[in-house]
DNA sequence: AAATATTCTGCAATATTTCGCAAAATATCG
DNA sequence: CGATATTTTGCGAAATATTGCAGAATATTT
């Protein structure tokens, strides 16, 4: 068996199970606990995998917690958060749109998960209050009733001044050729400069956004690199993916 | 089970419950309780919890500061704000500090109250976004997990472009000679800007915050028009009338 | 002050990692 | 092709880490 089969069944496992076994491994992989030890040395050195005693764990956050990961939820949005989770590690800094399919994202952000978090959005500030490390960053500015979200100069100044490496956004109206666009102007606005001020774009869109388009641009779907949704395989996705953007 | 295993359960489980007991998560892990004793411990030393006797709490908040602090003095709060609601009147603009005293000012604001609010307090705006007319400007800027409010130069930016009709302070600390005085520079920093960007200052501090003094100066007595205590007929109040304070 | 619960301490049992080394496998070169 | 490096692998011994336990010390409650 050639060692790059070993790590690749690693890291394989480790994706599924959330973690691995050394003594697991070596029976697994019928080589020495001695090899399958190295082999986790050096996947840990091009940091794929974070070596600890007995075996390994991921180098991103675990989606659910060891013990009830069972329980899978057939909700869309949570689907889509849990999806979403994958792109996050520690040491970033993120942008969080208003919404409430980024707030099932931040309820589901583990207790480790070091990251600084940009947001507008007020119930995400009171979610992410309660989380024990990450920083968080409100932009200030008028406090919209309906979308709980801060708008105006003063969020766009304040975002305009960062450089985070992923937005996440939140999705109104997806069209494969009118782009990312929303109801209001002024909400419009923020996200555009969301998605400037980040090195990255995800957008968390459910398939039945997606073929619709409203008054007020956000950004061109190519400014898009990443679509999570509830439903990767239907019809109404294809034109995003042949567009060259990942779709999950 | 790997340790990181446990790590993670403890800290989801915290997260979700706001304690945590030694003998249960023994139980829980089916590890001996010297072995969670032992988990708990380096938890505690990379600052992810506090350990107390008999299992640990959150770093922040925790139910002995904020959730506690504001059941503490409850009526005396409650007292303070009656009689605080009685300077705002429709069609003006008001500061708000964070703090307990000025949460609960917020809660009894009546339906019908038109006014403009600029604060930089999370629990504040939480609370406002449910109110029907009035108009929530929040500060933006890191925010602080121990007081829930945003901080740094974006927050005293967005405040010295205000020009507000009343303050409302929440008091650490009152003194006749040394003034209004808190425990952190930052906040400091931000109570003395908001007195400094409206018309008329209104204190909310109980009694036992009188005569005592902190490390930072938020502003000077004579800077404060009225302060609302729960008690004004104590001699320790007598200072401030001397001053020609209006003290209620 | 006694009773109870929790924490600390040293220690032994066990599990894991490190290390040096030799055998095996693979690559390299004339 | 054959001889020689180089790398990979497995193994045993020593070093290290983790765990549970008993009993002393300490804190908390009644």
């Amino acid at each position: 068996m050639l060692k790059e089969e070993r790590l690749d069944y690693i890291l394989r496992k480790l994706q599924t199970d959330h973690k691995v076994l050394q003594t697991e491994l070596s029976n697994d992989l019928q080589v020495s606990e001695d090899t399958v030890r190295r082999d986790l040395e050096s996947l840990a050195q091009t940091g794929q995998l974070i070596k600890v005693r007995g075996g390994a764990i991921p180098h991103s956050p675990n989606p659910y917690s060891f013990k009830d990961r069972i329980k899978h939820h057939q909700d869309d949005k949570r689907n889509m958060a849990e999806k979403a989770l994958q792109f996050l590690h520690n040491g970033q800094t993120i942008i969080l749109d208003g919404g409430t399919s980024t707030l099932t994202l931040v309820k589901l952000f583990p207790p480790n998960l070091h990251i600084k978090v940009i947001t507008n959005s007020v119930p995400i500030v009171s979610q992410l209050i309660e989380h024990p490390v990450i920083e968080v960053v409100f932009t200030g500015g008028l406090i919209g009733k309906d979308s709980q979200t801060a708008g105006g100069l003063d969020t766009i100044r304040m975002l305009e001044k960062v450089r985070a490496d992923i937005c996440f956004l939140g999705i109104c109206s997806l069209h494969p050729t009118a782009g990312v666009t929303g109801l209001e102007l002024g909400e419009a606005d923020v996200k555009s400069v969301m998605v400037a001020s980040a090195y990255k774009t995800i957008a968390l869109s459910t398939t039945d956004k997606m073929g619709t388009a409203e008054p007020f641009k956000v950004c061109n779907i190519t400014d898009l690199d990443t679509i999570v949704t509830d439903n990767p395989d239907l019809p109404s996705v294809k034109p995003y993916i042949n567009l060259g953007i990942q779709v999950i």
